[in-house]
DNA sequence: CCGCGAAGATTGCGGCAGCATTACGGGGGA
DNA sequence: TCCCCCGTAATGCTGCCGCAATCTTCGCGG
């Protein structure tokens, strides 16, 4: 997937391009309106993130711009000024989604999955994988019936793990799974409760493997 | 507009659904969710607003039962529940926006609009091609329902030629979906991620083949 | 039908980023 | 007070991926 992001704050836009690169989106990065015009029209984007205020204008008047060229790209607004009224103008003028800053990267990509119509994921009740049972509403788990307890962090792993399971986890997820925004992560913490969620996994013969694919994610696998 | 509101506080049911004949929308209301699902079942609406807190269970768990049925009627999710993370669980098991209370009747007229003017399933989220099902959001691949593990570059490559099956894709295209601006490449890297690619679809037994057009990029089919 | 050049295919190599594992210690709960 | 969770960081390793060399295929013109 493809962004581009219009951003005038260097910081951030680099920020975020490296979160967003995390899961595998490339984004292309300008600072102003007129460029990104340019740029619109040589590529073709999934989506556009729109920083209000910029050096060369107002940035929602890029909007009826691009909408005038027929193209439909999703545009999601990114700003500081996060007034309710404020948010009505946004989206009158035909953004797709409104975002306050300062916002969570995955707040970021659950409204770009929404805007690019994301069917909903099923979710259901009890997961069967291997030898184990999984409730990620209860948080519980049990391995031929028998109860298995798990400290709280590899429990979250583990459920959010399993509610896709044999399906990638994007590694972000899995941190949004864990940790809150307060929390934040400096290390390989996330690394280490897999580590130890293996080792558990093969004590208690689950018959499941967590797999690793390198620079995307986990995922969740019967062995 | 016929909209169903699902809220279990009388008072700000009886609050919006006045505010909101002043737009000329009829609101249908009820307060617990089994009585939504039958009403979804009888009337056609134009969107849903749903509380996530309700006498009979939390309202997120509705939407998934709503999809189930086939239903994309857009839903917008009402709640004093606003941490972002939050937020994006909600999101995440298709609901179209999220709104904090308290909000402005304007803001949600607004978001309505902006719900119902999106454009029916911008791109798929699922692609199936020969024996694979491919998710380009969360980047995964499957075959036969068995996972299949890419490196991440040359699983960008396969999800920018699977959304364009059957049609060619130029090499630009190509290499746009794989790097960005900084990531300059001055050797074949593509065509090796193709090469590798290849290698590894055909080991799968994937069932598709990727075809090359000379001087112009390629595509993707099932053989 | 043949030859030639350009584009593509394939493969080994090496650097290095990302991952796995583990020990250590602080901190909180019983 | 003891135990266990869990964040941190050091260490070693794996395999991705960019590169380039070499071989193959394609298409065109004569």
């Amino acid at each position: 997937m493809r962004l581009l992001l219009i951003e005038d704050e260097r910081e951030l836009a680099d920020a975020l391009s490296r979160a967003l690169s995390k899961h595998g989106i490339v984004t292309d990065h300008t600072t102003h309106l007129a460029d990104a015009f340019e740029l619109t029209r040589q590529n073709s984007y999934d989506a556009i993130l729109l920083d209000r205020r910029l050096p060369d204008g107002e940035g929602l008047t890029f909007i009826p711009m691009l909408r005038r060229t027929g193209t439909d790209t999703p545009v999601i607004v990114l700003t500081a000024r996060n007034e309710p009224l404020e948010r009505v103008e946004g989206l009158d003028v035909g953004a797709d989604d409104y975002l306050g800053k300062p916002f969570l990267v995955d707040e970021l990509m659950a409204r770009l999955r929404a805007v690019l119509r994301r069917p909903p994921s099923l979710t259901e009740l009890q997961i069967t994988v291997g030898r184990m049972v999984i409730d990620p509403l209860h948080l519980s788990v049990t391995v031929e019936s028998t109860p298995l307890d798990l400290p709280r962090r590899e429990l979250l792993v583990l459920a959010a793990l399993a509610k896709r399971k044999d399906k990638t986890v994007l590694r972000s997820t899995l941190e949004a799974a864990v940790y809150n925004y307060e929390e934040e992560i400096q290390s390989n913490a996330l690394d280490a409760h897999i580590s130890r969620l293996r080792k558990r996994l093969l004590d208690a013969g689950a018959g499941v493997a967590v797999h690793n694919i390198r620079g995307v994610g986990y995922l969740l696998k019967e062995e």
